[in-house]
DNA sequence: ACTTGCTTTAGACAATGTCTATTGTAGGAT
DNA sequence: ATCCTACAATAGACATTGTCTAAAGCAAGT
């Protein structure tokens, strides 16, 4: 993700010292940050940055297919940075842990026909849910 | 579902007439309501029933296994009456529709050892995304 | 009928996200 | 190098969804 202002540039997109930012907060660390948290990290490096900004820019990563959004709790939204390798997420029930997963077969395919109801599908979210060890430990 | 309100007595619940008009809601159509839908369609049977009340009862009907709350997109919770027989959702990215699946296999089976980062995994949950016939057509 | 403890209520509060009108500025044009 | 202009950023109001609290209500056992 090294290089993703040279795509976005590339792109047409015009280069500010906000979305370096919350590009830069995107790369450092492969977690999955909600709005919120992007929002306090990029403020650390460009005090004046807004949330309204932070929001937009997020909205247009994912829109350009930079970044994913996930849901894997029913609270805020999170970023994951790793849109380039198609993915799905185990998740700790007690602390909310994520973890990248990647299961095998194709679940695209487990979906019968007479299950589809016309439907085109272009995509499928796996969530696994468990409990992390440090929590079963606990 | 319709023997929902005789297994909640017998499990001591009390029992209220906003908590019977919250179970009516959920047993009347088969879709997936948001917590709003449902206070608006109680309050058309039991016009002083609070947002209050449906929240807390639908979040009781969660814990006590009788509702599952499902979340396909990442605006409001939904509930999902159908609780004893597991399946997943297929949603249109266009218009929000939601349909209950069910994909052969058993995906739980489809995450290797060495994905599990040691969590105790008890659930998976899959979003097939597509677009629905209706939106397509149009 | 009485009592008790569980329920309900209204509305304040909290968290997350969106929108608007104004101000700022990146980057091409001159 | 400077100017222009369209795009971007800002502050803060607003919207949606959900949670909490203190007071009043009521179901169901006695």
């Amino acid at each position: 993700m090294s290089d993703l202002l040279e795509r976005l540039r590339g792109r047409g997109w015009r280069m500010t010292a906000q979305r370096r930012v919350v590009a830069e907060v995107l790369d450092g660390e492969h977690v999955h940050l909600t709005a919120d948290e992007v929002h306090a990290r990029a403020v650390a490096k460009l005090p004046e940055i807004s949330r309204a900004t932070v929001y937009n820019t997020l909205g247009e990563l994912v829109s350009l297919g930079e970044v994913l959004e996930v849901s894997t709790d029913q609270r805020a939204k999170r970023y994951d940075p790793n849109a380039h390798q198609p993915h799905h997420h185990l998740v700790c029930a007690h602390c909310g842990a994520i973890r990248d997963v990647h299961p095998v077969g194709n679940p695209m395919a487990d979906l019968p026909d007479s299950e589809r109801f016309g439907f085109t599908i272009s995509d499928v979210e796996m969530t696994y849910r468990g409990v992390c060890p440090n929590c079963a430990a606990a």
